[in-house]
DNA sequence: TTCGTTGCAAAGGATTTGCAGCGTA
DNA sequence: TACGCTGCAAATCCTTTGCAACGAA
């Protein structure tokens, strides 16, 4: 899947494209991992001096409003963002280091046996973290 | 377990033990559920007038320094605290709503199947989100 | 008395919002 | 032109920290 496409359904729903916005959903979608607002104000400031964190913010939000990516929290406070997997219902190793994932195919929600008297399930959260084959500690 | 057991260890690791603390223990081991400082502040101030959500965070963090209950995040910002599980490991069903959770008994890990080579486990989540009978919209 | 605990004030970090000017369609 | 997008400044929310007074052991 790439940008155009994403860029041309933002478009179809009343957004603009602007540059930027292009490029952070392009930066998205070439890296297969959990990104903080940080890391991509970082990157794009290297293109757009005078970016600012701001933008970065509304984007984003505009973008998970959007389904377009799904945001994540793990040992820090600030939020992760990685681009909506497209391919089926899956779960992922998370590397605390460099938030990049690994599917995991198994999950564990057919196996999960009885759900409490009125219970309204929403979602579930299955995610296996620790460090990467770069990250790890040596 | 009860909350003279949880007292003693803290003074066994050198803390004193303040009737604020004691009644923080207390409020989380009675109520078996997700808690925010926010709500422990409301409720301990009705007997801690003067009682400053600064205190309430450093038993906070005290406490998870100490083990003796687990943070976790979920739809909002605040971090929530229970107190922690003594049974073997399992996980959660949790109540977006108020907090309270009921046990799952199978945990994914066994079956997890194949580990991405170099990647070193450190922990994993798993929880089924909703909200239970009582906070269920009608 | 000693040293951990607490309240107050202030600082911090992440994220959001008001507003006026800018840029896309 | 119209209205969404952006930067700037400022505000919010949650959490942490410095400091001096307080309190448990």
């Amino acid at each position: 899947m790439h940008t155009e496409v994403y860029v041309s359904e933002l478009k179809d729903r009343g957004y603009r494209v602007t540059g930027k916005r292009r490029d952070i959903l392009d930066y998205m979608l070439s890296h297969d991992r959990y990104i903080g607002a940080r890391e991509l104000i970082d990157y794009l400031r290297q293109k757009y001096a005078t970016l600012s964190l701001e933008t970065v913010y509304r984007n984003l939000k505009t973008l998970r409003d959007e389904g377009m990516i799904e945001e994540s929290r793990f040992e820090d406070h600030e939020a992760k963002y990685r681009i909506s997997c497209q391919s089926s219902h899956h779960h992922h190793f998370v590397c605390l280091g460099c938030g990049c994932t690994t599917v995991i195919d198994t999950c564990p929600m057919p196996d999960l046996g009885m759900v409490p008297n009125g219970f309204t399930v929403v979602q579930h959260r299955f995610d296996v973290l620790g460090y990467c084959a770069k990250c790890s500690p040596k």
